[in-house]
DNA sequence: AACGTGACGAGGA
DNA sequence: ATCCTCGCCACGT
């Protein structure tokens, strides 16, 4: 799981391609789907590594309160904060409700996506 | 090589 | 809710 080339980056950066619009993740989200357990700090540096040309939704990247993670003098900060509300993302009293606008793929995958037909692995899993 | 530093996170006071 | 402490791990000194 140690992070040391370039595809452990672009593991990640895909990651965070993945996210729709309207929605965002938390580093440690990211981390985890990404594979990274317990690897929030490496997805930060990632994000930091990343080439602007990716053209990553970056934005949609904010820490496990629902903060964006720079300082709120940065201009970053409210570029970040310019995004989310063009994709109708609340950015309330500095935070985004992550319960509400959390990124949550299998969720969305099994309710909008193309896995809602595919229903009979949900009866199949009993592993409960 | 040792040490401090984060676009982090969880838990305790 | 806020602040502190730790765990985390690649990087730059």
């Amino acid at each position: 799981m140690a992070v040391n080339s370039k595809q452990d980056y672009q593991r990640i950066w895909h990651t965070i391609a993945a996210i729709p619009s309207g929605r965002v993740a938390s580093y440690g989200q990211i981390g985890e789907l990404a594979g990274y357990a317990r690897g929030a700090r490496l997805v930060a540096r990632a994000l930091r590594y990343a080439p602007v040309e990716m053209n990553l939704p970056w934005h949609r990247v904010l820490n496990a309160q629902g903060k964006i993670a720079i300082p709120a003098s940065s201009p970053s900060y409210k570029e970040q904060a310019r995004r989310l509300a063009t994709e109708d993302v609340p950015f309330i009293s500095g935070r985004v409700d992550m319960s509400r606008y959390r990124w949550q793929p299998d969720l969305d995958e099994l309710i909008w996506g193309p896995l809602a037909f595919d229903t009979g692995t949900l009866t199949e899993g009993s592993d409960e």
